[in-house]
DNA sequence: GTGATGACGTCTT
DNA sequence: CAAGACGCCATCA
């Protein structure tokens, strides 16, 4: 690997995240063994080379938002982009989580597990 | 090896 | 309700 594990194993996750569902930069740190570390996820994305072609515009904050205009092109473009895909967006501007976010199946989800029970809008 | 940085998260003013 | 400060961990200088 070229990279650290760490950094393969965040990319490897990111590239998981299937189309219409976005991820939180704490549920991947989470899922790569790092719960306390969402801000290493930023800087791997920041570090990801673009041959990997990470679907970054489907990795947001807590808020359902990112960075004002550090990637892909702006916020207005990724939002057009994740509704394209399917992501479901609330009239604030933010990604509505509770149903776009996404949730790994194979995997013990915890900070999830009570979004999930209360998916029944 | 030490210091500073960051595409975040959560708590406290 | 909104903004600011602190904390977290790995990488960069």
């Amino acid at each position: 690997m070229a990279y650290s594990e760490l950094y393969q194993k965040i990319y490897e996750v990111v590239a998981k995240i299937p189309e219409g569902r976005v991820a939180t930069y704490g549920q991947i740190a989470w899922l790569v063994g790092k719960p306390r570390a969402p801000r290493i996820i930023g800087y791997a994305m920041n570090r990801a080379p673009a041959e990997l072609e990470l679907p970054c515009h489907r990795v947001v904050n807590r808020l359902g938002e990112m960075a004002p205009l550090h990637a892909f092109g702006g916020q207005d473009f990724q939002r057009f982009m994740l509704e394209e895909e399917g992501v479901i967006f609330l009239e604030n501007g933010c990604i509505d989580l509770e149903k776009s976010q996404w949730r790994p199946e194979s995997e013990k989800i915890s900070q999830s597990e009570e979004t999930i029970r209360d998916f029944g809008i």
